[in-house]
DNA sequence: TATGAATGAGATTTCATTCAT
DNA sequence: GATGAATGAAATCTCATTCAT
């Protein structure tokens, strides 16, 4: 049988398949290490065989590596989705950093690919062995940001001053640092609500013209 | 024989364990995965027994936890060194932007330590709670930042209206911003170099007062 | 339904069991161990479904078994067409050595036939077991050597002196000699051409009388 | 630790190994089909932890490779010791013809060495390899052969119009003969005694001069 | 104290066979 | 009748940890 190779449209991914990529959110969302995970708990939460993630997948780490592009092709659709129903580049960069912070299923994925762009381990190379495919562009999140960034800068809402290439740096900047905030908030006294209302306007600020 | 706890001063360290400590930097600094490192290789590389290092640490997660706390000692000692010689804020956070550029090694530790934040693995579980011990405290690279921000607004350099403990996360997330770009996005159109520049001058506009 | 038993005359054989059969064939002489080769790489090679197999097989053993069995049907009546074309007890046996020689893969089918009766898998014993019953008796190469030796002792072409069952294992040994030979010796410092001739003519000298 | 090659002298082989090659030679000798015995049952019966024979060899096709070879080695030593005593060629290929018959587990050997010789089954290959191996023909049995052609040439005891490297396959063909028809015996009416005599005729009629 | 051979629990992976379609 | 996706028992192999030397 033909293997997964991860560049699959939604809609293509087998059933099964789906029941794995399933399995493995699962158990990132609840804390599990991802790299200590047994193959035979991943197919046992999926409800299958232990063989047939073998008749999909060539190994483990092609499993974890498949399904974590599955969330990041999730993940940018969301956005997308988030992103079509606002008209504004102000609006838009809101909305996704409040659809990050409202679901906590999200942020873990959101952290797992910042985790996964800074380790070296068989998955985590995978991972951006495949995402640099041209078959996979279309699924980055980088994608929405451009789009957006191209959207705003066309409508003159972002300022004429700032190349437009950084655009997409200062956005995923922010984005981490109201990640990494939220995720050491234990120890900061302010609370995430104040944080992401500072973190927005500080953005704003630095991209867009006042006037707007 | 007591064992090591992570906790000891960079003099206190026995030469067995600088010598563990040292085996796995080299082998992250070459790109291994540290979680799948094998304990016969740091061993090996160590030049020592594989029995030895069990006289000296509990098991393997404590092996990696205690070498990495000690990669971030050293860090944050090498940033105290850094801000020690320069006096203003803004040329305190490009020096080290640019000492992180220079060391590639140093760029792994850094990014081996947000890597460890956002993990779930029972090594990062492990370096977290080790961190968060009070005895741990002076050895963590937040300091470093925090003294440096304290500075700051208090020499009037950094803007009033900024909440202070966000200044950390801000200069920490750049800092992120930066090294994942250059290490994960090799296709990026843009040279490291440029890109250096505009995250240091983003950072300083929304940090700095305009006319320091 | 009923299963094969590998007793089947050529022409009782159904055509989806002769393209396993032929699969098999092609899988040996590709040099591959039928050993471990998979079922579903033989299924796949012969063009059917994998569970079509087990609509004419017991399992694996008698897939492997009957196979054999039926190379070595035809390996005989390959051996008797070639000895009905020749009416001189020498001239047959050169018939035979050149005949395996020019077809490789009667080679490895020769090769396999020995390597069958000095084997313990579960395959081989079944092939031992089935070749013993009285059935299969007419498809045995053995007889085409018995028949020969027969014709060799009637006609005074064969020495008095010897033993005639002894006639058949000499026969055999000298071409399983060629075929190691040929077959494992790279080596070899002496042409298989030259040593074909030397085995053949060392051979006539044993067993026949000199003036014929 | 550095791992078995196969091409080891018999007493460089550590404790350990010997205990897996034991285990091995008495599997074979038992009836069992090497390819299918588990490594579990080697490791059982030789007496050592499973994880142990990964020690010493990359592979379950090392472990079986090495152990045959270790095998044809001490055939070969058998009978290198055994023409030692004897100094008449005649002599010579007669008492490897009874030392043979004599112990059954040399005949395992010789009929394992024949099936490694015609079969591709990984393990089979590897052993070829290994014995092409210029380190490793010092221990081929084949050489036992050729010196003692030599020592026949020289005392004029073999034929003058035979080729001397024909000699080899001469002794090997009568060899596999008598093995062969051994095995079959029970299928035979005359016994091995009388056919080893009419053998050990038939090969010095071949080879030797008469008057000797 | 230091070692590294030995261990075996437990992980990954294979593949003959089944059975719903 | 034919299929091939699914299975899971059983195989191979790994490697953290122990302990006799």
């Amino acid at each position: 049988m033909e293997k997964i190779t991860g560049m699959e449209a939604a809609h293509e991914v087998p059933p099964k398949v789906l029941l794995i990529y399933e399995a493995v959110e699962k158990l990132i969302a609840s804390g599990e290490d991802i790299n200590s995970v047994k193959v035979s708990t991943i197919t046992e939460l999926a409800g299958i065989g232990k063989g047939t993630v073998y008749d999909y997948f060539e190994n483990k780490d092609e499993i974890i590596a498949c399904s974590l592009l599955y969330q990041i092709k999730k993940l940018t659709e969301g956005l997308k989705e988030i992103c079509s129903e606002k008209e504004i580049f102000a609006e838009r960069v809101y909305a996704c950093l409040e659809e990050i912070q409202k679901q906590s299923d999200k942020q873990q994925c959101f952290l797992r690919y910042v985790h996964v762009m800074t380790a070296n381990s068989g998955y985590c190379q995978l991972v951006r062995d495949k995402m640099k495919q041209k078959e996979f562009e279309q699924y980055l999140p980088k994608r929405v940001f451009e789009e957006m960034t191209m959207d705003g800068i066309e409508r003159g809402e972002i300022k004429k001053t700032i190349l437009p290439e950084y655009v997409i740096y200062a956005i995923f900047s922010k984005l981490l640092t109201y990640m990494i905030s939220v995720n050491a908030c234990e120890t900061m006294r302010t609370g995430s609500e104040k944080l992401r209302t500072y973190l927005y306007q500080s953005l704003l600020d630095e991209l867009c013209e006042k006037n707007v």
